[in-house]
This record gives structure tokens, C-alpha cells and sequence, in this order.
RNA sequence: CGGAGCGUAGCGCAGCUUGGCUAGCGCGCCUGCUUUGGGAGCAGGAGGUCGCGAGUUCAAAUCUCGCCGCUCCGACCA
């Protein structure tokens, strides 16, 4: 009874994991704690005797490295033997699953279909956009030998599939009566970065992007506000991420667009991360590639193109909105395992614990629930194992709770471990989830509302950044001028002109001082 | 792209300054027994092209040159 596919499924996603260090080491990935310093959460304090801890490198000590700490502790992601690549690895590429299945579901809502297009992009297409191929070109590998021979014709490696995917509509596209064409691919792409990051900045990552054509600028405008706002609510409602959606000033605008919106999300190091993009491309690439319909009027007219797209990136924001000391914390929408029952038994009682987590298991089947009964590990192991990959909720069952008809639930975004008598397991745990989703959501919000300040001037948005940073309202003229000069002088970018609710009114340009122009989001970027 | 550092067993490191026996240590891994409520104990065992390529030398993990990769800190980007 002990073995059970999805069980065989963790251990192999284990394999060769190792956690501890000797002595003596400095810059290293886990940091050996010292002998005898007791590991103290929530007021429970342990491993009193002589024991080598493996430990995550503290948030305030070094943030970087406690991201990858992160990253490579909870098994999300390893380095590929390709520079500036990596492969994302079962846990990780899960969560991945997850945003692609609640993203798609949304996408589908609002009528969109999904396709594929070729990888490789030949260069006569690629460079028909002349902003397109000018804001890509230094990050695109090309494909020049193939068969044993040179190409008659470079082949470009997609960093965007604007320019091909377009080429098709062009095919596909007659009549008014063929728009809106609405199509997604999940695919990944490659910009050939030249200082990568784990999930935030990778030369080959996932995402999708979505292509649609529009019968005029009105349609094509209201999709892409549509799909920003599909953006914010699936990082807000699933990822538990609040976000400020805005418009990105024109050096942030994607290459060939005319209006880029953005959602911004507030990592806990007080830097930004765009989370996501969807532009208004306005007719420009259907011009140079003859996206055309003949109108009711009887008259040939280019279509008005959006695009918009959000990578595993997403992954990295997760790990930094809501990560703490013990590792990742992931809210219950996300998890890929929601519960975790650890029991917990000697000889004499292992047959009735077990027989009791198998039971847990089925009566908790509408969540994703996982019985962990590897034998090689003690269950002190397993606590800290679970809570370094950020699963939500933890069900102990031993032979004391067997004998009170309890279970031990404890929480990973707060420690809180509370016995729930059996009975009432089932909705206590899923009003836990809820509750965990909910509290998350609340606690990144309110970081974030402590986290955002307010600048008069150039100097004071300059201490912020050198500071405690965040985001900070300050005013901007429009010019970018004056917005290269803010960048210049501190670093902090604008990470857009917020809209909706998002509205923070006028102020006094930071740089040039002019009046009442609009108050926009500055922060330092990843 | 600049500055700094690193690359020796699956992971983390020592050895390199001053070249020399069989390249060590901890964790992990394997076997056995005892264990299991916050990273268990004992015993035995397996595991290495010392990042890659040249060079110097009787002899290179160690010295020289080149290349590659990674990390951290800054400038550019989903």
C-alpha cells in the first residue's frame, strides 16, 4: 500500500539532491550553520546537539543569492551546460503547468485559439519591421549552416514571432468577415542575453504570445487593455502578486510598438518586475507585410495587430513576492502539491499510520494532495524538505493523533500548526487553502503599500533608490529627457504611467520641475 | 559590457604559495542493523579525464599562456 505512482514520481524528481556542507567554506550555495546555534522558527527551537544544517542563505544577508539558493534548493530549475540557459526542472516546470493551464483557460474565455509557428525565422521577414529588427538584432542568434552546407539565407532564432506569424495572417486574411483573428502559441524564444538570471532573464525561455488582427484601431486597442487586464487578474487572483498596470513610456515600449501596457509587480528587495506586456501594434507590421481585408466599403485596409505575452518569468516573481528564510512559499492556487501528510510511526505503529494517510489521501482527493512515505527520511527531514519547495499546507499524523482522531496541520506562509480533529479535516484544509491564498495576496499588498514612497525631486527618488527603494511616485514632464537623466542619476527607471485605479494624480516633474504633469512609477528594474 | 571571485567525487570544500609516494575531508549515495513528533546512530563500502586545450619540466591539481563556464557587484533588456 505504501507505493503509489505520483510517489515513485517524487523520488525520482529528488534524485541527486544534496543539502549539506562541510566546515570551513565561504561563498558557498548552503551555508553551513554554525555548531550548536539552534534553528529557531516560530518560537521552536532544536537540533541543540553538534549537527551540520544545511541552511538558506538569509534574505537580508545577500538577496541574489538567497534566489538562487531558492532555486536550486527547491528543485525548480538547474544550470543547463548552455550559457545563459536552464532547465527548468519537474517542480518547476509543474508550476509552470499550472500558469499555462489558468492562462489558458482565461485566453480561451475571451476567444482566442492557440497554434504553433516555426522556431526559425528566415531574414528577409525577420527584417521587413525596420523598429522590430533593430530592437532585436543584437539578441538574435542566426542559423547559417544546416546539411553540411551554408544557407542560402539566414535563419534567425524567433526572439518574437511577430514578423512570421504575421506573414501567415497575410495568407489568411481577406475580409472583414475573417477579423478579429485571434491566435496564442506557447512556445519559447531566445534573446541572447548577456547577464542571465534564473528564470528572470534566461537566453532561451517559455512564455507565450498571443497575435491578433482587428478590423481598426478601436478593436485592436480594446484587446490589448482586454489581455493586460487578463494579466493582472490571473497574477493577482492565482499568483497572489499584486500589480500596477500602466502604460510603458516610449524607451520601454517593445520594438514596434505604438502603446505597450505593463503590469509591475514589487519583489520584497524593493525592485520591480514587469510581469507582463500587451501592445497595440497599430498597422505598421501589417503594412510591411501586407496583412490586408477588403472592407464592407470595398476598399483594401491593413489591420490594426496587437501582441502580448507573459514568460516563466512569472516563476521568478513568485519566488521573490513570496519566498522567506525557509524558502519558496507558493500560494495554494499554484502549488502543484497543495498538502503534503507526513506521518509519522515506529515499527509497532506503522501498518495503522499509514493505513490512516492512505485514507487522508482519498478523503482529500479534490485537492492536489500527496502522501509522503519515503522510508529513507525522518519526518523532521521531510518538514524542512516541503517547506524549502513552498507547499502550502502540512498534515502530521502520528500514533498520538491516532489515538486522539486528530492531525497536525500547519501552514507554510505562517508556521501556524494547529490539531484538527479528523472529522473535520476535509473543509478545515480547504478553508485553510483559501485562507493561505487570500492572507498571501494580503501580506504582498501591504508590502507593497509600505514599500511605495513619494519624491519631489531628483535627490529624493536618488536616497530612496539607495535606500530601502520600492516604488516611488514622482512626476514626469513626458520627455526623455528628462526621463534618461532620472535613470542616469538613480538608477531607477519608470516602470509606467499608471492608469484605472492605479491613478496616483500630478506632481512636479522630478527632473525639470515643470508643474502639474502626471505622477508615474519609478523603480529600480530587474 | 566593466570590476571581483570561483571551477578538484552527486553537493560543499581542503590541497596550489614552495611541482614529487595511493589527491584528502564532510554531507549525500550503496549494504546491514538499530531508529522515526523538526534535516537519526553505528559499522562496512562504492565513487575522481583535478573545467577544456596547449606549453614548461624527469615529473603538473600545483607554474605559464589561451579558451570555456559559473557566481557576486555595477552599466543595458520579457
Amino acid at each position: 500500500m505504501t507505493s503509489r505512482t505520483d510517489c515513485s514520481r517524487y523520488r525520482a524528481e529528488r534524485a541527486g539532491s544534496t543539502r549539506c556542507r562541510n566546515e570551513g567554506g565561504t561563498a558557498a550555495f548552503f551555508v553551513l550553520r554554525g555548531r550548536r546555534a539552534p534553528f529557531v522558527w516560530k518560537g521552536v527551537s532544536t537540533l541543540s546537539k553538534e549537527s551540520y544544517v544545511e541552511r538558506i542563505t538569509p534574505q537580508d544577508e545577500n538577496f541574489s543569492r538567497w534566489y538562487t539558493d531558492v532555486v536550486r534548493g527547491a528543485e525548480l530549475a538547474d544550470y543547463a551546460p548552455v550559457r545563459g540557459c536552464i532547465v527548468v526542472r519537474p517542480h518547476g516546470y509543474a508550476i509552470w503547468e499550472n500558469i499555462q493551464g489558468g492562462l489558458d483557460a482565461r485566453f480561451k474565455e475571451t476567444g482566442v485559439q492557440n497554434a504553433y509557428f516555426p522556431m526559425l525565422i528566415p531574414e528577409s521577414i525577420f527584417a521587413k519591421e525596420a523598429e522590430h529588427i533593430e530592437g532585436f538584432a543584437p539578441e538574435v542568434p542566426w542559423v547559417t549552416h544546416a546539411g553540411g552546407e551554408e544557407l542560402q539565407e539566414r535563419l534567425g532564432i524567433r526572439p518574437s514571432s511577430e514578423t512570421i506569424i504575421g506573414t501567415m495572417f497575410a495568407k489568411w486574411v481577406e475580409s472583414y468577415r475573417d477579423l478579429p483573428l485571434l491566435i496564442n502559441q506557447w512556445c519559447s524564444v531566445m534573446r541572447w542575453e548577456k547577464a542571465t538570471y534564473p528564470f528572470l532573464r534566461t537566453s532561451e525561455f517559455l512564455w507565450q504570445e498571443g497575435h491578433t488582427c482587428h478590423r481598426d484601431e478601436e478593436e485592436a486597442r480594446k484587446r490589448a487593455e482586454m489581455m493586460i487586464e487578463v494579466y493582472r487578474d490571473f497574477i493577482e487572483e492565482t499568483l497572489a502578486i499584486p500589480v500596477a498596470v500602466g502604460l510603458k513610456s516610449e524607451s520601454e515600449k517593445f520594438a514596434g510598438a505604438i502603446d505597450t501596457f505593463t503590469v509591475e509587480a514589487l519583489m520584497q528587495d524593493g525592485r520591480a518586475l514587469q510581469a507582463g506586456t500587451s501592445h497595440y501594434l497599430g498597422d505598421g507590421f501589417a503594412e510591411v507585410l501586407g496583412i490586408e481585408y477588403l472592407d464592407e466599403d470595398g476598399h483594401l485596409k491593413p489591420v490594426h495587430q496587437t501582441s502580448w505575452g507573459v514568460s516563466h518569468r512569472l516563476i521568478g516573481g513568485l519566488i521573490m513576492v513570496h519566498g522567506d528564510n525557509r524558502g519558496l512559499v507558493l500560494p495554494p492556487a499554484i502549488a502543484p502539491v497543495q498538502v503534503v501528510v507526513v506521518p509519522i510511526y515506529r515499527d509497532d505503529t506503522r501498518d495503522a499510520v499509514l493505513g490512516a494517510c492512505e485514507q487522508l489521501e482519498q478523503e482529500l482527493a479534490d485537492l492536489r494532495v500527496h502522501v509522503d512515505d519515503r522510508e529513507e527520511h525522518t519526518p523532521g527531514w521531510k518538514f524542512n524538505e516541503w517547506e524549502l519547495r513552498g507547499t502550502p499546507l502540512r498534515v502530521e499524523l502520528g500514533p498520538r493523533d491516532l489515538e486522539n482522531d486528530q492531525v497536525m496541520l500547519v501552514r507554510r506562509d505562517t508556521g501556524d500548526k494547529t490539531p484538527i480533529p479528523r472529522a473535520e479535516l476535509v473543509t478545515t484544509a480547504s478553508e485553510t487553502l483559501d485562507a493561505i491564498q487570500k492572507d498571501m495576496y494580503g501580506k504582498a499588498r501591504k508590502f507593497r503599500e509600505d514599500n511605495t514612497h513619494r519624491a519631489e525631486s531628483v535627490d529624493e527618488l536618488d536616497a530612496l533608490m539607495k535606500g530601502e527603494r520600492g516604488f516611488v511616485l514622482g512626476g514626469w514632464c513626458g520627455s526623455s529627457e528628462c526621463e534618461a537623466k532620472i535613470k542616469a542619476e538613480t538608477g531607477a527607471t519608470i516602470r509606467c504611467l499608471p492608469f484605472g485605479e492605479h491613478k496616483y494624480g500630478s506632481g512636479t516633474c522630478l527632473s525639470c520641475s515643470k508643474q502639474n504633469v502626471p505622477a508615474v512609477i519609478f523603480a529600480r528594474a530587474y
